[in-house]
DNA sequence: AACACAATAT
DNA sequence: CATATTGTGT
């Protein structure tokens, strides 16, 4: 630290001469991404002038800007509670001082019990579904940039929070909460976005103005302004994202499934083996059901007909384990008398429950929020290559491979060169 | 507590 | 429409 600020003098000669200085009138940041994020709009446009281009005083602001910075590179950076005190800081600065300086950030949204809504989703997630009140995985800085890639480049957010906004006007009080996941292979489906759609689907305040800091006035006057407490309750309460099923992330449903085999295959053990951050285990039930209906309805279509409204679950094809174990969704409940050898291996290689997780956490727990530029591949890698098992059936086998991310398309969170 | 499943809600 | 939630039974 101390290094860094000894450093902030060889900055001094190459400081821009008053000339070269943008005008203070030009907005650093567009008004959109600034009224969404929530950046005062002072604090939008060039801040300190160098009216004074004394040598000290350019020192001075260059060494008082690049603390700034550093605090509020430590709010950005999504530290324990350790930092907790200075993101405060940052969030609520001095009156006194430079009011300009300073983000705000929402004062963490909790529930009665004082927890964050986002409690059950795991830490880990690098900023993500911790500060609810604000885009916490997006929380501005470096996280900004992933955003804005994974507006361009990328899917869309796992997480939407459809909001039951409270107040249509002036703003959409809730936030979106985004978690997404790792774009792993093509983005087929997936819709770019812009800069502003990505600020929309993050649903962040639209120029809360004071409100976010002074809880708004519960001044309970006479009848109606009970509105106010629910507009508060709105804040903290935050109703949990719904869950988008993208290709990928039903890539890694099914993939979960086809590990377990369809006997085995039970939400929670699924929802271990995604190994995604944020899902829960009601996710899981409700897609697994969905998916039970599927297979049972495509099996007794002998003829393919992905009946147009399965676009998501023919995005990722049925692994043969899953069509062949079909039929025992059909059989509804399974009295399946699975003889030691039988049917069984319609199921799955029955791959070792607490082993299999570890396909999939080699490296980084995937997180549905991949706002922060973690890569996925991480995620991912040994699905592929899966020691070979001697057991496997030809279509098995060939499912594998194609499932598998083929070796010369590796998994990108920004696909540098083209798509 | 976890699960399956249908029904219903959002 | 896609998910979430709920209700019932296992």
């Amino acid at each position: 630290m101390s290094r860094n600020l000894d450093c902030i003098s060889d900055w001094d000669p190459c400081l821009p001469s008053p000339e070269e200085l943008t005008p203070l009138s030009q907005r650093l940041i567009p008004h959109e991404l600034a009224s969404a994020f929530n950046i005062p709009s002072a604090s939008t446009f060039i801040k300190y002038a160098v009216t004074t281009p004394s040598s000290s005083d350019a020192l001075n602001t260059s060494q008082s800007a690049f603390e700034s910075l550093l605090r509020v590179r430590s709010v950005l950076t999504p530290a324990e509670s350790d930092h907790k005190h200075e993101a405060e800081k940052v969030a609520h600065p001095r009156q006194g001082d430079d009011p300009g300086d300073a983000y705000k950030i929402f004062p963490k949204p909790m529930d009665a019990s004082g927890h964050s809504p986002y409690s059950s989703a795991q830490a880990n997630l690098s900023g993500g579904l911790s500060i609810p009140g604000i885009p916490s995985s997006v929380a501005i800085g470096q996280n900004l940039t992933g955003v804005l890639g994974q507006g361009f480049n990328n899917g869309p957010p796992q997480f939407i929070q459809s909001s039951s906004t409270h107040r249509l006007d002036s703003s959409n009080s809730d936030m979106s909460h985004l978690k997404s996941l790792q774009p792993e292979e093509r983005g087929d489906n997936l819709t770019g976005g812009s800069i502003l759609e990505a600020a929309k689907l993050m649903q962040l305040k639209v120029d809360p103005s004071e409100e976010v800091e002074s809880a708004p006035s519960r001044e309970t006057s006479q009848g109606n302004s009970v509105a106010v407490s629910s507009e508060e309750q709105s804040a903290r309460t935050l109703k949990k994202p719904r869950l988008v099923w993208t290709p990928q992330l039903h890539k890694r449903f099914v993939d979960a499934v086809a590990q377990l085999g369809i006997k085995h295959a039970v939400p929670k053990t699924i929802m271990q083996l995604m190994n995604v951050d944020g899902l829960t285990r009601e996710n899981v039930a409700s897609h697994l059901q969905k998916y039970r209906l599927y297979l049972k309805r495509m099996q007794g279509l002998s003829s393919d007909g992905p009946s147009s409204s399965d676009h998501l679950f023919a995005s990722t094809p049925v692994p043969p384990s899953l069509t062949a174990s079909a039929h025992f969704l059909v059989s509804q409940h399974g009295q399946h008398h699975d003889h030691a050898f039988g049917p069984v291996h319609n199921g799955a290689l029955p791959r070792v429950l607490g082993n299999g997780v570890h396909h999939y956490s080699a490296n980084i727990s995937p997180s549905l929020s991949s706002f922060h530029g973690v890569n996925a591949r991480a995620g991912f890698s040994t699905l592929g290559r899966l020691p070979h098992s001697p057991m496997l059936t030809g279509a098995e086998q060939g499912y594998m491979q194609q499932s598998s991310s083929q070796p010369g398309h590796m998994l990108t969170l920004f696909p540098s060169s083209g798509v």
